[in-house]
DNA sequence: AGCACGCCGACT
DNA sequence: GTCGGCGTGCTC
């Protein structure tokens, strides 16, 4: 046979893979490993994703492959097969789809080395050191006593902290304080007994351990504090005992920490995949998993495509969370990857969520995923009441209705801490001159400038251009400047005036900018200090507090009419984390909703029948109106700087999908975007709606390609989007 | 994307 | 006379 050719994934936006021959010294390559290659002009790191004995292409235009980088596959045919299913479902180029599997290190060449990473101890001289001498470094000094706990050395994992941890820490080791040493990736710690489990969480562990050993998908759906993370544990016992692995998937790192922790407890080597680790911390974990070293391996997104040689167990923890799906370039579901996955390795797969997605919910009606309930809260605790109060006729430069007060006094009385969420930032959305009704306008986006008072800022929430705060209105010079609505420094502001007594913490993007500031102010809320919590988005995930007694959502109506079809059940999503807040321990919470529509059937439908009241009425409205899960979307975005292009570029792409032939799949616009212009770019999409995937995915795979051949696509930024969570 | 080629305008 | 703007072509 003559010699066979190499079909490589190389990092480029080209909707194919590239032949090449292999190195005359080495004929025999195997698919995973990667090879440097010549390409155009360029050389690059590709993948073998495939060995075939003949190409499309003539002989003579073939060109050789100039090294071979792995002498054995860096990703097993398990992944290889995974990545080919990928791409061919999101229609993206497989080269950007190979290097997503890979760790940053991995992409750009570098050599596998035994997966070793620095861990540091506490020298001789180190354990002597007088904390009190380092009053001055507080760094330095919460380094040296979280060391002293660690006595067999401590990875970045159990280290990080506040701030500039890693400048401290240098700085110890030049004292000669702490050592380095070079060790394993993962290590096991002291495994803990677990807490047993109620009749509920005893029926989902014994539902899924029956599961083990073959594909099956599970919808956990347990209300916040039921104990979600127990059945997880257990599950995850039984598959560490038959010696597999178990992947987690969590939408971030950040907000889990005491996940990770629980995880830890179970004594089992444990790597953690994230973005925020060095790219060499990164390596180390990912060989780990590889190599079946690490046998808990919890991640974000990208971890989908881990090396797992074991694998018995995937968790998706959060599953309806959006940070599971990647929102540029290659734009996947971490979540429907991960389904596909336990499907071709034959394990089971967990979804958890106290508020699981519409797309999940009609799965599990259907039949194709076991729905597993924890009604009830853990350990006995009474879940959280929750009310509405009316807004209306009270005046709208009011943010805080009287009774929500009066309830706030009650609580804080009681000792109880009291949290608000907002979800807007900054101290007043719009400043607008009372003389001629000028608003301050982002000069980039069509978007409202956001007042920051004490940073004496304009700021663009969708762009982050700043300007400063004029003292007189442009446009007529009048010093009348009047700011409308309420942000959360505006209400942390009106808090401190009339809870003088009390102290309030705000917790949002501006107040946690510092490193290390949103750690301090958790651990300041959880510890009970803060008797008033106001925040954003933040802390509506992941962190308990465990003293808040009551939870308050201010606006909440912003949800309630917008554009957006999913914007009802993201809603209902955020309402009923927030509430999770509430009440976590012996006392029952309580949550007010404030609202000008007291009356919107959504209230009614969320008081009376909780979160899966709403589901179920939205699932209907969807079916209704032919929304996902009823139907499926893919949208074509383009943006670029001037209005006309994007639009061209669509207009031309919906042509090319009529002379394909859209059978099955309804072609919606090209229009703009709701918000046209952003950061300086004009933006437009096509939406594509089918209710059969065939259909859909016959059009994209013949229209995907073709639009790479567009003039019009080269004057414009595009991107495909697959099952897309964000309409604009 | 990333790079090179080629064809037109405004400069030393 | 060139420097450089971006439209176009190509990548096994």
């Amino acid at each position: 046979m003559d010699s066979c050719i190499l079909r490589v994934a190389i990092p480029s936006p080209l909707r194919r893979f590239f032949d090449y021959l292999p190195p005359a010294a080495q004929p025999d390559v195997a698919v995973g490993c990667r090879v440097w290659v010549p390409f155009g002009r360029t050389r690059q790191v590709g993948v073998v994703a495939a060995v075939a004995d003949r190409s499309e292409l003539p002989p003579e235009r073939l060109r050789r492959v100039e090294a071979v980088i792995d002498p054995t596959p860096v990703l097993p045919p398990s992944v290889t097969a995974l990545l080919y299913w990928a791409a061919g479902y999101y229609h993206h180029p497989p080269g950007e789809v190979w290097q997503a599997a890979l760790p940053v290190a991995l992409r750009r060449g570098e050599v596998l080395r035994p997966p070793r990473i620095t861990r540091w101890q506490l020298s001789e001289a180190g354990r002597a050191v007088d904390p009190a001498t380092l009053a001055r470094a507080p760094r330095q000094a919460a380094l040296l006593a979280r060391l002293a706990a660690f006595p067999d050395g401590a990875g970045s994992d159990e280290l990080a902290g506040e701030g500039d941890w890693r400048g401290a820490l240098r700085t110890l080791c030049d004292k000669g304080w702490v050592v380095p040493i070079e060790g394993a990736a993962v290590v096991a710690t002291a495994a803990q007994p677990g807490h047993p489990l109620n009749p509920e969480q005893q029926r989902a562990v014994d539902a899924i351990g029956a599961g083990l050993g073959g594909f099956a998908a599970f919808l956990l759906e347990g209300i916040t504090g039921s104990g979600k993370t127990e059945v997880y544990l257990h599950v995850v016992e039984r598959v560490l005992a038959a010696g597999h692995q178990v992947l987690v998937l969590v939408p971030e790192i950040g907000l889990t920490p005491q996940l990770v922790a629980r995880f830890r407890r179970l004594g089992a080597p444990l790597a953690l995949l994230h973005s925020d680790l060095a790219s060499g911390e990164r390596l180390a974990a990912w060989q780990a998993a590889a190599d079946g070293s690490a046998r808990i391996v919890i991640g974000t997104r990208s971890a989908v495509f881990t090396p797992l040689p074991r694998l018995g167990l995937v968790i998706i923890d959060e599953e309806h969370d959006a940070s599971l799906k990647q929102q540029e370039g290659f734009r996947y579901s971490a979540r429907d990857v991960a389904v596909w996955r336990a499907r071709q390795c034959a394990v089971p797969v967990v979804l958890g969520s106290a508020t699981p997605s519409l797309e999940s919910l009609a799965n599990a009606e259907a039949g194709r995923y076991h729905l597993l309930h924890l009604p009830q809260r853990a350990g006995g605790a009474s879940s959280p009441t929750l009310r509405v109060v009316d807004m209306r006729g009270l005046s709208v430069r009011e943010p805080l209705a009287p009774a929500l007060e009066t309830t706030m006094r009650e609580h804080l009385q009681a000792g109880g801490q009291v949290l608000l969420f907002l979800n807007r930032r900054g101290f007043a959305p719009v400043q607008m001159c009372g003389g001629c009704g000028w608003v301050g306008e982002c000069r980039r986006c069509d978007a409202r400038l956001t007042l920051h008072r004490r940073e004496h800022r304009l700021r663009c929430h969708h762009c982050g251009a700043e300007q400063r705060v004029p003292e007189q209105c442009p446009t007529c010079g009048s010093s009348e400047l009047v700011l409308l609505g309420h942000g959360t420094e505006r209400i942390e502001a009106l808090l401190q005036e009339r809870f003088a007594d009390h102290v309030i913490l705000r917790i949002d993007r501006d107040s946690t900018r510092r490193r290390g500031a949103l750690e301090g102010l958790l651990a300041q809320a959880q510890a009970g200090h803060g008797e008033i919590l106001l925040g954003t988005q933040m802390v509506a995930k992941g962190h308990h507090f465990p003293g808040v007694t009551l939870v308050a959502v201010l606006d909440a109506d912003q949800g309630l009419f917008s554009a957006d079809f999913r914007a009802p059940e993201r809603l209902a999503q955020l309402i009923v984390q927030v509430a999770g807040r509430a009440g976590r321990a012996e006392r029952p919470g309580e949550v007010v909703i404030q609202s000008r529509q007291p009356a919107h059937p959504f209230w009614s439908r969320l008081l009376e029948g909780g979160y899966r009241r709403v589901a179920a009425d939205e699932l209907a409205e969807r079916r209704a109106a032919c929304w996902p899960p009823a139907s499926l979307l893919a949208l074509l975005r383009a943006e670029a700087t001037g209005q006309a292009a994007p639009l061209a570029f669509l207009e031309q792409a919906a042509r090319l999908a009529r002379q394909i032939g859209h059978d099955g799949v309804d072609l919606m616009g090209p229009l703009p975007a709701p918000m046209e212009r952003r950061a300086g770019r004009y933006r437009a999409q096509l939406l594509l709606q089918a209710t059969r995937r065939s259909d859909l995915h016959r059009l994209l795979a013949a229209l995907a390609p073709a639009l790479e051949g567009l003039a019009e696509g080269r004057r414009v930024r595009w991107s495909l989007d697959v099952d897309p969570l964000e309409l604009f």
